[in-house]
DNA sequence: CACGGGATCGTCT
DNA sequence: GACGATCCCGTGT
């Protein structure tokens, strides 16, 4: 049994929380008819417009984050270092930036069309470790920013697979690269399934 | 295994 | 014109 995540389940304006709970959650792309998935094992939040961290900081609106303001459920897709498209979830209600990063899954169906993706031969946890590495293995690129992942034809969802992921199982760390957000870079909200192997190895 | 650095380009200043 | 919410490969141990 799986089941599409409903609107509901994006609309609240506690971020730290929705980024736990997306953990066991399955992430679906589907292009062509080509389904493949992998569940959620590492998160992380991202929220104006107190986070220095967050592409929105005092609610910053450009072109780029005026996808961020938009109802949670959507899709917040950007290109990161000219060459990654880092995949968010964006969560609240229209007008709250608030997103989570998801910056690895373990893969589920599919295996074969996302190790050709990678140009990969060999199930191994860097297929889908990390953010960049992550999207590639889905297909997804930045031209899916603004996908409402809770419309029922989108290419892109979330599934609730019944897999139940408690808080003593959950790693909470600092997020990843971004020292430039002085004391923001220290808070924990990097969230990650203790002893998953399909974590991102990044400090 | 740790590290150092290059790739590559959209976005905002 | 500067700089990333990264990844991979090469080098040395």
């Amino acid at each position: 049994m799986s089941t599409r995540l409903p609107i509901d389940f994006y609309q609240s304006t506690d971020v730290l929380n929705i980024s736990k709970a997306l953990l066991g959650k399955v992430l679906v792309s589907n292009f062509a008819g080509q389904r493949c998935s992998g569940i959620i094992v590492e998160t992380e939040a991202y929220r104006a417009p107190d986070d220095k961290a967050c592409h929105a900081h005092l609610n910053r609106f450009t072109k780029r984050t005026s996808v961020m303001f938009k109802p949670g459920g959507h899709a917040y897709i950007y290109l990161c270092y000219g060459i990654h498209h880092l995949f968010n979830i964006v969560t609240a209600p229209e007008g709250v930036a608030h997103v989570v990063l998801i910056r690895a899954i373990e893969p589920l169906e599919n295996v074969e069309l996302m190790l050709k993706r990678r140009g990969k031969d060999q199930l191994r946890p860097q297929l889908t470790a990390g953010p960049g590495v992550m999207s590639k293995a889905l297909g997804i690129t930045k031209a899916h920013t603004g996908t409402d992942m809770t419309m029922p034809d989108s290419p892109i969802w979330i599934e609730d697979h019944g897999i139940r992921i408690l808080p003593e199982q959950i790693i909470e760390s600092p997020r990843v690269g971004i020292d430039y957000a002085e004391e923001c870079a220290l808070w924990d909200w990097r969230f990650r399934i203790r002893d998953n192997a399909y974590t991102s190895k990044a400090k």
